[in-house]
RNA sequence: GGCAGGGUAGCUCAGCUGGUUAGAGCACGGCACUCAUAAUGCCGGGGUCGCGGGUUCGAGUCCCGCCCCUGCUACCA
């Protein structure tokens, strides 16, 4: 039993959540109640980014505080959390005084060990009024803002408070080489050791254009007070989260995992850590990079008008269904894409005809071969394979061969098929109509209620409310949720009582409107 | 442009250092069975392994060229 502290990412509170936000939530709650069947001592950590001028923008814009603004987002995405199921135990916010505290902190402890890491400089470049911001070369047509022509472009000079991340460089090569399991997957290490070969420029720290934000600690030299920029106040989030910089905060830091989208891995694996070497903090154990989903292939765009409903989709076939699609069809390491087509085909397949027919099959023969009580004496036949199976489905949840959950499920699905095949090879219904078989029937039936048992909990962080449904209706002891993997193997169902309920996952009626498209 | 990774059955993908008729799941067709959500099991059809050269007794697997796709190429978060 050991302590286990897993981040995502924090939201920025610009918008509604969307399915982007859902798959990383689900991944990491998967990862999370995987540690919690183990015994561990579980924190999961999600949260809010609520500073920066984009959400200064969008308030002004409907005449809200950026307060206001933010405090009506964040319980659209705690709502969204909960109806996914997403088991957190912590939800920060950046605009929390412990927070500001913390950053302000961690800042103050770099000037303190490293006081060179912090200087000012003036930054030159082309200001855009309309945008209120810099513009780089890419954004500037005819010296124009392409998206404000009709403005003209400012060259203006900006003095900030810089960090020395080039110092950081060859530490950073070092983490990366010798220990290779801090950044994966492996080709999202590689583009950063191709960065650093590049070289690492220094970023700014403050900023002075806008007061949305985390006041910086140390005023310029000119007695200037600055705001903390975004990302020495978004990251620390996993930082001030523990306490920090209160007593015990090391009892949680550093964290085993942040699970992050590729599009902010360089802060995440480079900013982040630097920032944390210059403070003298130890650094999160690993980070893990997980891909995007697409629609159709394609990228989901407002504009494009690509783009799918979460409660449209959640409506669909339930929350459990919805979590193991995600999780099944869009492999954590890379992107995938959702269709309507492969949530239905999946659906059925694999939950509808493999899964809940299984679990419907067994209870049935149980029930009406048995009297509804599990026999005692299992089978051995099962076993090894189901043994092997345990092992590689724990190394594809605990990091250890990577967090490729959508292989985690390829094999519990492989129990699955097993059972299937031994039932269809054994025949409990040709067995209970030879007395003589007895014997046989009832060590065939006990086997297939102790799969459907393993099955049960080791679905359990996919798809916690229908593994819960199955454990009931099995008659096993407790809740699903409070078994032990290691005592899986050991599990002997004899003396339980089935209680055949509604399919786990029905079957839709052909007259079902057949829906397609978006 | 540079760097990295890809292009294998209708779809999603396995195929380690080159070696018998190229595999899996889903989809599709047939058969068996009846405990089950018309489910399950078994069998099968289906691929010029991006294109063109080359090395080799032998290449999806190595080399060269070309075409196409994706990611990265740093301060919007």
């Amino acid at each position: 039993m050991g302590k286990f502290y897993i981040t995502t990412a924090i939201d920025y509170a610009n918008g509604d959540p969307h399915i982007g936000h859902a798959y990383e939530k689900i991944g990491a709650d998967v990862i999370a109640r995987f540690h919690r069947l183990r015994g561990d001592d579980v924190h999961f950590l999600i949260g809010m980014d609520e500073h920066g001028q984009t959400v200064a923008q969008k308030a002004a814009e409907r005449g809200l505080t950026p307060q206001q603004q933010v405090d009506e987002i964040a319980p659209r995405f705690r709502d969204m959390w909960s109806t996914l199921g997403i088991s957190y135990d912590q939800f920060i916010r950046t605009t929390e005084e412990a927070h500001k505290t913390g950053v302000r902190a961690l800042i103050k402890r770099i000037f303190d060990n490293n006081p060179d890491d912090f200087y000012e400089k003036s930054y030159r470049g082309l200001y855009c009024i309309g945008c209120e911001s810099f513009k780089q070369a890419s954004e500037v047509v005819d010296g124009r803002c392409v998206l404000h022509p009709s403005r003209v472009l400012e060259q203006v000079e900006e003095r900030n408070w810089f960090f020395r991340l080039s110092k950081y460089q060859e530490f950073l090569r070092r983490v990366f080489t010798e220990r290779p399991e801090f950044l994966q997957p492996e080709s999202k290490r590689n583009e950063m050791l191709a960065l650093l070969d590049q070289g690492l420029e220094d970023i700014s720290a403050s900023r002075a254009r806008f007061t949305w934000g985390v006041p910086f600690p140390a005023p310029l030299s000119n007695g200037e007070h600055q705001t903390t920029y975004v990302w020495f106040d978004a990251l620390p989030n996993y930082l001030t989260a523990t306490g920090f910089p209160a007593k015990g905060y090391r009892d949680r830091w550093p964290a085993d995992v942040h699970i992050i989208g590729k599009d902010i891995t360089r802060f995440h694996s480079i900013i982040w850590p630097a920032m944390l070497q210059a403070a003298e903090l130890p650094l999160p154990r690993r980070v893990w990079v997980h891909g995007f989903v697409l629609f159709g292939g394609e990228k989901f765009s407002k504009t494009a008008g690509v783009r799918l409903d979460l409660d449209e989709a959640i409506a669909r076939f339930g929350v459990d269904a919805f979590r193991y699609f995600l999780l099944r069809e869009v492999p954590f390491d890379a992107d995938g894409s959702f269709t309507w087509e492969r949530f239905e085909e999946r659906y059925t397949a694999d939950l509808a005809n493999a899964f809940g027919n299984l679990a419907s099959r067994v209870v049935t023969m149980v029930e009406k071969y048995t009297g509804g009580l599990v026999p005692a004496g299992v089978a051995p036949e099962t076993h090894a394979a189901d043994a092997s199976d345990l092992s590689a489905y724990t190394a594809f949840l605990d990091g250890s061969r990577g967090y490729l959950l959508h292989e985690a499920l390829r094999i519990v699905w492989n129990i699955v098929t097993r059972a299937n095949e031994y039932a269809q090879r054994r025949q409990p219904w040709a067995l209970a109509k030879e007395p003589a078989s007895r014997g046989d029937l009832e060590q065939v039936l006990a086997s297939l209620v102790r799969q459907l048992a393993r099955l049960a909990v080791l679905v359990f962080p996919f798809m916690p409310g229908k593994a819960e449904e199955l454990w009931q209706s099995l008659g096993g002891p407790g809740r699903a949720q409070d078994q032990r993997l290691e005592a899986l193997l050991r599990l002997d169902p004899g003396g339980w009582r089935v209680v055949k309920g509604p399919a786990l996952f029905p079957r839709e009626q052909p007259s079902a409107k057949a829906s397609s498209g978006r």
